[in-house]
DNA sequence: GGCCAGGATTTAA
DNA sequence: TTAAATCATGGC
């Protein structure tokens, strides 16, 4: 075992956990379980500091997963200089976010779930996938399924799929599946640029544009992106009182103003107008 | 019982 | 090029 220590000035667990990036992690003892690929690490934050536990071999992997090498503040403060209100007020409130980079495959698996659908489900589905397809592990003393690969759930049956309450989208997870597991190389396509790979994530079947850009933000670490759901498209009309109807061209519209800080500052508009509405 | 959730696809205009 | 219909599922 081995422990990361870190400065929790721009560094919340609970706010990074819960902004609906990553849909794997659980409360234990007096911090955080997360889970990503079949890597395990623990989280806890106390006294201004965040501390991580991890496999020795893990080091690496989650010192890049928490994106620690990044300037924070610099973002931060940008965004709390905005003209527009909700931009200061969600940057303030979600001043801890950070962007985590995760596992570019299992976030194309995951947020094909996503379409159409809310969290919790989500969270059920894909734990419903680990605890069928994933393998069996343990951290800390701690029983835990890794996520399924390609090659793990191209063997499940359609109906299995189903059981996770996948709905329509269980083709779409099996299609990925097979074409991954038939030779598709995800890891070849970190080498592409932003848009070309944007493109490329859009002629997958079930991935539109805004999947798209949040695996490209989530999965390959590209903050040019702007992924636009619903939340997004109330605080455009709401807060920016904007005119497009289409979520394509809203998505052009915070991309021009915000460019390479525009996935940071998604998270907290995303965050933020959630949190006003759920209670 | 209709509306909503981190929408995408297909078809029609 | 954009608009509307359709697609499961569960919580409210």
């Amino acid at each position: 075992m081995k422990q990361i220590v870190f400065d929790d000035e721009y560094f919340n667990i609970v706010d990074t956990l819960n902004c609906g990036q990553i849909f794997r992690f659980r409360a234990f003892d007096d911090g955080f379980l997360v889970f990503s690929k079949d890597k395990a690490c623990f989280l806890r934050q106390n006294n201004g500091v965040i501390s991580i536990t991890v496999n020795e071999d893990d080091e690496n992997y989650f010192y890049r997963f928490f994106d620690l090498d990044r300037d924070y503040k610099k973002i931060n403060d940008f965004a709390k200089s905005d003209g527009v209100e909700i931009v200061k007020k969600s940057a303030e409130l979600g001043k801890g976010i950070r962007i985590l980079n995760q596992d570019a495959e299992e976030m194309l698996f995951s947020f094909v779930i996503s379409q159409n659908n809310n969290i919790p489900r989500i969270k059920k589905s894909i734990e419903f996938l680990c605890r069928e397809f994933g393998r069996k592990k343990t951290f800390m003393g701690v029983e835990y399924r890794s996520f399924p690969t390609a090659n793990e759930l191209v063997g499940a049956e359609l109906s299995q799929l189903k059981e996770a309450g996948l709905g329509y989208r269980a083709e779409y997870i099996s299609g990925l599946a097979c074409k991954i597991a038939s030779g598709y190389s995800v890891e070849s396509l970190k080498n592409f640029n932003t848009d070309d790979l944007r493109a490329e994530l859009i002629s997958l079947k079930g991935i539109g544009e805004k999947v798209a850009n949040c695996v490209l933000l989530f999965g390959f670490n590209r903050y040019d992106s702007f992924p636009v759901d619903t939340w997004i498209e109330k605080v455009y009309k709401e807060d920016f009182l904007g005119e497009f109807t289409s979520r394509h061209k809203i998505t052009a519209f915070f991309m021009e103003r915000y460019k390479d800080y525009a996935g940071l500052i998604q998270q907290y508009l995303f965050y933020y107008k959630r949190s006003l509405e759920k209670r």
